[in-house]
DNA sequence: GGAAAGATGTGACATTTCTCACAAAATAGT
DNA sequence: ACTATTTTGTGAGAAATGTCACATCTTTCC
């Protein structure tokens, strides 16, 4: 088998110098995997012992709350996922699903500690992730219950158009009701409120397709909501 | 200076081993601090180069949100405070402060990397510690956003009594403007329900002292919303 | 190509919680 | 010991969302 490790973002990204023995290592030891769009790349309640590379796509991070599912992020590729989840329990405590189509690589958990141990640029360079997504679970988490409906459908479109997309124009990858999810609200409301900043004008949508009109409306409506 | 880290709880609570040469550095390189109830031990905005070892104690983790402080976590000693605010970013993104009397080691950054660095045991438990916080991050908040306000005040009681002072009866650290802050709820929410429970017979409260009447319902509460 | 499942649009009404207003109690500071 | 400040207790009405009930649309899958 080819060592795709080489030329893969996940090292790239990592910007860790590897040494190649340790290339070696991970480019023995996974297997790439392709997602269509709703499926599962890490189930709630299952016992892992892969870290998984998301190479392409988009993916949510949700698990099961008191008495829905509860969407805890949207990433997209290149990016770790399940780290924590695998590290810090056996078993799974959240579910990741593809939103888009996606390609993954399955790395076995023993190989990535030995690199951990090895190599302390990377593992610095973990470190350091796992900091930054804890303040940003904070920081959203203190957002989403603050704020209220407009405040939180604004920062859902928003998310999509600066920081997932990257363009004001997109194909919206959730449902109605999966955005509910994201920021606790009913499918419902989620749906007039939709409908309102369509009727003022801030965005339009053609199906799935969204379109953001007036920026500087929205991050005002982020702001105060 | 006597080198107080070779008996301190921060060593023997890593069940990791150090070098004597390690502990000399921890140990030549720290100071211990005591703090008052309400004493800012971190404070949000403000430049850190300390990672701060909970000797003693009892802390509440909170930050600003859009419009008003959330508080994310109670935690108790022994623990580490702040690594993800110190490691994640210069500028501290959340505060802490002393909810009872408490003592903490500040441990300059350079030399916690150093011993993270330097001894893989202890940067694995590290990892471990926050890849465990991140996922309790994930889920507080998940249940905390879909429970309502007995069901999250069930939980506040709860989380005192069985994992904070480990008793049924104990004296509440916190306002009750403090426990609207923490489950998202307004002061005078948190009155109405707390004397509900005390005209129910759940708990009894003598100023602030509580007493957990009946475990077995406030479970129950806390299960269904 | 047609049935079944899922997603979206929309009304009416019930609920929960917030907000404002004020009073009493407790705590801290001098 | 006596203010000043913070915390707690309580009522009444407002506001935001949830819930339920249907009527479309769309997509998926035999």
């Amino acid at each position: 088998m080819k060592n795709e490790c080489i030329d893969c973002d996940c090292v790239l990204r990592s910007s860790v110098q590897m040494k190649d023995c340790q290339l070696e290592l991970l480019g023995g030891s996974h297997a790439v995997v392709k997602f269509k769009r709703g499926d599962t790349i890490i189930r709630q309640g299952v016992f892992s012992t892969n870290v998984i590379f998301l190479r392409k796509g988009m993916a949510k991070v949700h698990l099961s709350g008191p008495s829905r599912e509860q969407i805890v992020k949207l990433v997209k590729a290149p990016t770790y996922l399940g780290l924590p989840t695998t590290f810090g329990d056996k078993i799974n405590q959240y579910s990741v699903t593809a939103v888009t189509e996606s390609e993954v690589c399955f790395i076995d958990i023993e190989v990535f500690k030995k690199l951990l141990a090895e190599n302390n640029d990377f593992s610095a360079f973990i470190l350091m992730e796992l900091c930054k997504s804890e303040l940003e679970a904070y920081r959203r988490c203190a957002s989403r219950t603050q704020k209220q409906l407009r405040g939180n459908l604004a920062d859902v479109l928003l998310e999509f158009s600066e920081h997932l997309f990257e363009s004001d124009r997109f194909l919206l990858p959730l449902s109605q009701s999966d955005i509910g999810n994201w920021v606790d609200a009913g499918r419902e409301s989620i749906n007039r409120a939709l409908s309102e900043f369509i009727a003022d004008g801030i965005i339009r949508m053609e199906g799935k397709q969204v379109t953001i009109l007036d920026k500087k409306l929205l991050q005002l409506i982020s702001q105060n909501g």
